[in-house]
DNA sequence: CGGTATCCCTTTGGATACTG
DNA sequence: CAGTATCCAAAGGGATACCG
């Protein structure tokens, strides 16, 4: 596993883009703003596969942005600390660009899932 | 090739993750907000795989976020669309959350290259 | 310069089974 | 429920060679 807390860039942008550059990473935290807190709510919101969430959680862990509770054992909630809370805004800009480039006009947007979809 | 235009998430965030979940295309669009527009401009500063390079290049033509000049032929120029520059503002926030996130108070902030860093 | 092609290895991903 | 383990196929990535 990767360290992400040793994602050595120098460019703050490098250095949000080795850990925000990933498709599952995004889709992980949007679930988590949108109340998902639980191991299998991810699972079946998402559609990911069990060994892709377990390394995302790690990573997601080891960067700062999830803390488990309880902190060891099982049955833990993976919770969104401040600096994940800090990311809203950049998903707020995320979701009004999606919207407005990613759409035809009059495409209905929607939420998830994901895994009905791709 | 995946389409990236087909990418039919009925959420923003979802068809947004698919095109921005990825760390090339995340750093290919910085280099291009400052100012790269040649194959070898990108190679030389991402120190990314040529073939790596054409398949992100071909994703963000084909999403409209980049256009050849001249459409056809060789000596190409990648050149932002208004849909790539109306993600400035999310590459603003990135830029502060990575700074103020995934950075130590004293670590100094700096630019590229990602080649010399990871 | 601006790519395409090839080789080969590593990573990722889905499916599924297993454990406490 | 919350994972870990395993298998295998597919995608990605670096190095390098090649072409107009």
């Amino acid at each position: 596993m990767k360290s992400y807390r040793r994602s050595r860039s120098p460019c703050p942008i490098g250095r949000a883009a080795r850990l925000l550059g990933d498709r599952w990473v995004l889709l992980i935290l949007r679930e988590a703003f949108l109340g998902a807190d639980r191991f299998e709510q991810f699972v079946d919101r998402l559609g990911i596969n069990r060994a892709a969430l377990t390394s995302r959680l790690a990573i997601l862990l080891d960067a700062g942005l999830l803390e488990r509770e309880p902190p060891e054992g099982k049955r833990a909630r993976y919770v969104l600390t401040d600096s994940a809370q800090a990311l809203i805004p950049l998903y707020r800009e995320m979701a009004e660009w999606g919207s407005e480039h990613l759409f035809e006009p009059d495409e209905a947007r929607g939420a998830w899932p994901e895994s009905a979809s791709g």
